[in-house]
RNA sequence: CGCGGGGUGGAGCAGUUUGGUAGCUCGUCGGGCUCAUAACCCGGAGGUCAUAGGUUCAAAUCCUGUCCCCGCAA
């Protein structure tokens, strides 16, 4: 068989499964590049990305350069001979010299369906959207931000209860799914690439822990969507009592708020925690105390209270 | 060596400062009561107090090592 040598290059968990795929597939996995290990986490020790953790339980030779774009980087890779390479949630942008190396160039999962939520957090600002579909889109990269001609689309349902983690989990899978049959289409010329329409397009800007705070000025369906979509990261959160609570599982009342919002309508282990948001009091099934676990919030005031004002 | 909190019946916590009977809320099992409730009343079972050493007449509690969990910060 000819074409059938792949670089893969990811480094976060939602390119471990296509990474997986890949290896048990025909295709010959010749390196996996990822991002530099970091000093990260609690007592800043150094910790290996999961795409390298597995890549070496998969004993694959693994590759970590500072800089993708240097000279010398762009050699090491070029001499490994690659058909094409595989990019998934890689974390350095691949500059057109790199992008050249392999001949069928460089296909890219990603985690939206393009052009929409082009960028860094598509499954995040899906979900905050109220999006009730999404899913990933395999592109031939090209230099600009997610905006490569399009192979393939895979649609994934959002339900109420869908959180990122859950359709993170999902879309790594699908990726993994489909990656050997569109790299064999595509190699073989089975696929016409389509351009992505650039007046639909839409940009998924980074998350941090300020998306995460709960306005409870908010109607119960917004708040339920930023709970769900900064679930498990970065969480959202309200204080209570001068503690950062981080909320989870959010489940409607269908009781018309009477209370302004933001009150505590009950915070103990009979009913768990219900605050009060603009147009119905939201129940809150699973909490955060700093410090703590996450937890049912009904078992949290078992032995917990807070002072509510 | 970034800062900090914690590991106590199935769950969530108190007890550790000032060593000396294993405590609270809930669940569970059995019985009772109620039109009803986050129900209520009575009774029972269930714990080598993360782990390995040390000090002591005596350690959940004091000392030392190890493992694990979590918040902040990255």
């Amino acid at each position: 068989m000819s074409h059938n040598r792949v670089i893969m290059m990811g480094t976060s968990e939602f390119a471990v499964p296509a990474l997986q795929a890949l290896a048990d597939s025909h295709f010959d996995v010749v390196c996996v590049v990822c991002q530099p290990d970091k000093p990260a986490g609690r007592g800043h020790r150094l910790s290996a990305s999961p795409v390298k953790k597995a890549a070496l339980s998969l004993d694959l030779p693994v590759y970590q350069p500072d800089n993708i774009k240097t000279d010398d980087a762009i050699a090491r890779l070029s001499d490994l001979n690659a058909d094409v390479f595989v990019v998934a949630s890689y974390g350095q942008i691949l500059s057109q010299d790199v992008l050249d190396i392999p001949a069928f160039g460089c296909v890219n999962i990603h985690g939206s369906l393009l052009p929409k939520y082009r960028g860094a957090a598509p499954i995040h600002r899906a979900i905050i959207a109220g999006e009730t579909e999404t899913g990933v889109t395999f592109m031939k990269m090209d230099a600009g931000m997610d905006t490569g001609d399009m192979l393939k689309k895979a649609v994934c349902p959002i339900t109420d209860a869908d959180t990122v983690g859950i359709i993170h989990d999902r879309l790594a899978e699908l990726g993994a799914e489909y990656i050997v049959s569109v790299l064999d289409d595509f190699i073989g010329g089975h696929i016409t690439p389509e351009a992505q329409d650039n007046a639909l397009a839409t940009y998924a800007d980074k998350i941090d822990k300020t998306t995460g705070r709960i306005d409870w000025q908010q109607p119960a369906d917004k708040i339920i969507r930023l709970i769900n979509g900064t679930d498990p990261y970065p969480a959202a959160t309200t204080d209570i009592g001068g503690k950062r609570i981080k909320c989870f599982k959010p489940v409607r009342t269908g009781i018309k708020a009477t209370k302004a919002p933001g009150t505590v309508m009950a915070a103990d282990s009979g009913r768990g925690l219900i605050i009060a948001a603009s147009d119905e009091d939201l129940i809150i099934e699973e909490i955060q105390a700093p410090g703590k676990k996450r937890m049912a919030s009904k078992a949290f005031f078992l032995g917990n209270t807070l002072p509510l004002e």
